[in-house]
DNA sequence: CTAACAAGTTAGATTAAACTAACAAAATAT
DNA sequence: ATATTTTGTTAGTTTAATCTAACTTGTTAG
């Protein structure tokens, strides 16, 4: 048995392992908000468990199964959410702090009447993709915007990382998924950029949200 | 802050203590299977904390705190059992472990949210009493079918206690909730029943299962 | 290259929630 | 009224999950 603790470490660890393949124990103490001593045992045991490579002073990762037990926690997670906004009525910023929660729930056939209902979605309500019922994740081929040029048009595709901040913001700003941008001009001095969108003549953005907006390119 | 087990606590509490008014050490140690050692130390924090009324070898009894603690989460617990059967499609006798742990959630938003979706249902799937927001739980005037007499005609209310196993038995015999009967005659030697109902003409019921059937006469 | 700093580890303490063994009180049966 | 059984309590142990303090290893900046 797993408990919900050991869960949230093992999220926490493919998450932060997600780019890189690895991760360090500072990371997920910071991550989690719990002190290096009390990560560093977790570590051990989940090690014992099956689900971490430990080895004193190298860096952390997760074994085979260790990443699927965590693909399955957060594809709980991301259906929760999808559940929560698509049948439910929640805003995409309400919803994060329940999830948080409920993934913890074991019941397999509340998850798949809840995948069910919403007719087997392969995205989160932030654009990230659902691991499916083996813990397979689709790999997202999308750029961050701030890597576009002037004059490119991009479909928004995912918002990443995605606090509650600002989601509020781009919800303002009328910017959701789906969303068809035209990059107008970059300021050099800062990165900000000045994008047209729906009927939004001239909006800018700052690079540290532009940093965070994962866009495809309009073929 | 209230942990996870301690609310069971509570609320196993309150289920025991809901006609006597008291309820034992002993009572609560079988009902969640817990040593009656583990219960006597939980009771004596719980009375720290204010939420039971605790004196050596003397029944236990809730605080006025306390009930309104545990009518809060046996609030969450049946409208969580009723949103799984009305909005996710859910048989009644399929909820109960779901609701046992998504009662421990700890979101407002999400109960108001459910509560609101089902338009402010004042009764659960097995026809138990949905506590207010301020822990008040409306009480019930129905009887126990084994206390009807030959010829009288009823609505099942409600089923209490309701096992999985009996909810399965009662749906096989088409017996639901709102479902009238007719007591056509009762056998002295085993106190079994035999009723009719929808287009069944003439079912036995055994004292067993009579004796957890909620009715109201019809007037 | 070494001194300083950052990261990782070990040891030991704390709290919550469970247990068993042993004893005490209350209830029940003879 | 006393003996037996059931119920309740106390004491002490265990495991999970956290912490702080102190020490070790690794990294980085002069
Ligand atoms: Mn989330
Ligand atoms: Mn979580
Ligand atoms: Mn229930
Ligand atoms: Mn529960």
């Amino acid at each position: 048995m797993i408990s919900q603790t050991e869960e949230n470490y093992l999220k926490a660890l493919y998450n932060l392992t997600y780019l890189k393949g690895e991760a360090s124990v500072n990371e997920i103490s910071k991550r989690l908000e719990i002190k290096m001593p009390t990560v560093n045992s977790m570590m051990k045991k989940l090690s014992e468990k099956g689900f971490v490579h430990y080895e004193s002073y190298k860096p952390l990762k997760l074994t085979e199964e260790g990443k699927k037990e965590a693909a399955l926690i957060i594809r709980k997670h991301r259906l929760t959410e999808m559940y929560l906004v698509e049948k439910m009525g929640f805003a995409w910023d309400e919803v994060h702090q329940i999830a948080e929660q409920i993934e913890h729930i074991h019941s397999p056939e509340f998850f798949t009447k809840m995948d069910q209902l919403l007719g087997y979605p392969t995205v989160d309500p932030h654009g990230s993709p659902i691991p499916d019922h083996n813990g397979v994740m689709r790999s997202e081929s999308y750029i961050f915007l701030d890597t576009c040029k002037t004059g490119d048009a991009v479909t928004l595709m995912a918002v990443q990382p995605s606090s509650k901040e600002l989601l509020q913001y781009l919800s303002a700003k009328d910017l959701e998924l789906g969303t068809t941008l035209t990059i107008l001009s970059i300021e050099p001095f800062d990165n900000s950029i000045t994008v047209n969108y729906g009927n939004r003549i001239s909006e800018v953005l700052s690079s540290k949200v532009t940093a965070t907006l994962l866009v495809r390119p309009i073929s």
